[in-house]
DNA sequence: TTTACATCAGATGTCTGATCTCTACTGTTG
DNA sequence: CAACAGTAGAGATCAGACATCTGATGTAAA
């Protein structure tokens, strides 16, 4: 019995170490698994939880399992982590070889409109704030971004500090996290705004995503609308049948 | 091979026919599930198989699970079916409410490009077959589709019937099906040839989607371009945090 | 009456160890 | 050499137990 430092499921820890080692080549070798039994004794786990495991990862296409020959780990993450999986822009940017660096023009605090209301179930007097952000690539502008997150989801010092992420700032207090989102996906042509701030040729297409950010409790929490410059930047989704 | 009648594995089994009861509102009353015990028992499966078949539906935000208390279907089938669902034009333009319609523009077979033969890796002597079509919902051209697939998955009288999708058409032989997709995500301002098919004014952006389809032995078996006028289209993807 | 705490029932989480079924391999046989 | 039967080992499923969490209830103290 393990000293359970973690208070997560046993079943996610699992899948975390399983990924770990998968990433860290441990389990390459040949692309074959030890056999559950093993790899439950080795993880000092049962077999029911370990199976559990396995099944999400077999689900998340990460390890395919054969009746009677055994588990073997996919070889090809080659197009995963697509716009399907919920990053900052930071780290789009940074995956994609480049360094993320940020322009702040403009931030403030104010009542919310009917939309805002509608969008995150507040009250008229709960506070919106607003903050309007370029986004650099190697310090050339790619992203437009627009943000609005109800004040009471923020820290109380979050205007002074004109830095850090917006998620780690949403998730500081320890009570929220973001963890899904709707995002809508527009194409735009020139934009008054976006285009000129981007540095953009008028001919030059922009791709607008308009997200809904919720917590675990289907709270919206956040509202984003991005302008990414397309042709620094590129986006895939991988598509399922169902 | 691969005719499964009802030998698949049971947890899958399991989870067709939660998910038909939850559709059917069997379970829906007070959006409170029996408990495991006595669900295992009445589907007559082990509570470890009905509780991989759990795990799944939870992954998959059909149900919530709480520890101590129950599970309960989720109520808000919202925002499911975005863009991350493979599904074919047509049912895209059904799905939001329109008729679709089909213009063939030209279709033939060649010989494959160095392009293809590498997509495909196919090789040199293997034809290719490409479709150039326009996809109209309420008979206004939405859709300009180019699709190229090597004439080894189609049936050797395709190209006398210009109808009827090309997934079906793949899937005819009962050899292969197509899985997923990896769908590259691009705007484009005015564009040279879909523009005029699609009467597009000038400044009227198109949304542009690459995809690579595959089979379950991650074969690429269809390519398609697919240039989307936006005005008359919307996208999302539901973006899950990792 | 209200608050705080102890207790308990019932649900999910985890473990154990067994049997069933499938697959790849191997050696035998005609 | 091909066809077949046997076998070992892997995942699939099962049955039952114990662990842990949560919500509700009852009881005693403020």
């Amino acid at each position: 019995m393990t000293i359970r430092i973690d208070s997560r499921h046993l079943y996610l820890q699992v899948i975390d170490r399983l990924k770990d080692d998968i990433a860290k080549g441990v389990f390459q070798e040949k692309e074959k698994l030890p056999s559950e039994f093993e790899l439950a004794k080795s993880l000092g786990v049962s077999r029911a939880t370990l199976r559990e495991a396995l099944r999400l990862l077999e689900e998340e296409n990460v390890i395919v399992r054969r009746h009677g020959v055994g588990t073997f780990v996919n070889p090809k993450p080659l197009f995963t982590s697509g716009i399907e999986h919920l990053t900052s822009v930071s780290s789009m940017i940074r995956s994609a070889g480049m360094e993320p660096g940020t322009i702040y023009l403009s931030s403030s605090k104010s009542f919310p409109s009917e939309k805002d209301i509608e969008r995150f179930q507040c009250e008229k007097d709960e506070q919106v704030i607003s903050i309007e952000r370029v986004r650099t690539a190697n310090g050339e502008p790619v992203v437009y971004c627009v943000d609005k997150v109800p004040s009471k989801y923020l820290p109380s010092d979050f205007l002074r500090r004109q830095e850090g992420s917006i998620f780690a700032a949403i998730e500081e207090t320890g009570n929220i996290r973001v963890t899904h989102a709707v995002a809508f996906i527009d194409p735009s042509g020139f934009h008054a705004v976006a285009s000129p701030i981007l540095e953009c040729k008028p001919e030059t297409a922009l791709l607008v995503l308009t997200q809904l950010h919720y917590d675990d409790n289907d709270q919206v929490v956040l509202f984003s609308k991005n302008y990414f410059k397309a042709d620094k930047f590129s986006f895939h989704v991988v598509r399922k049948r169902v």
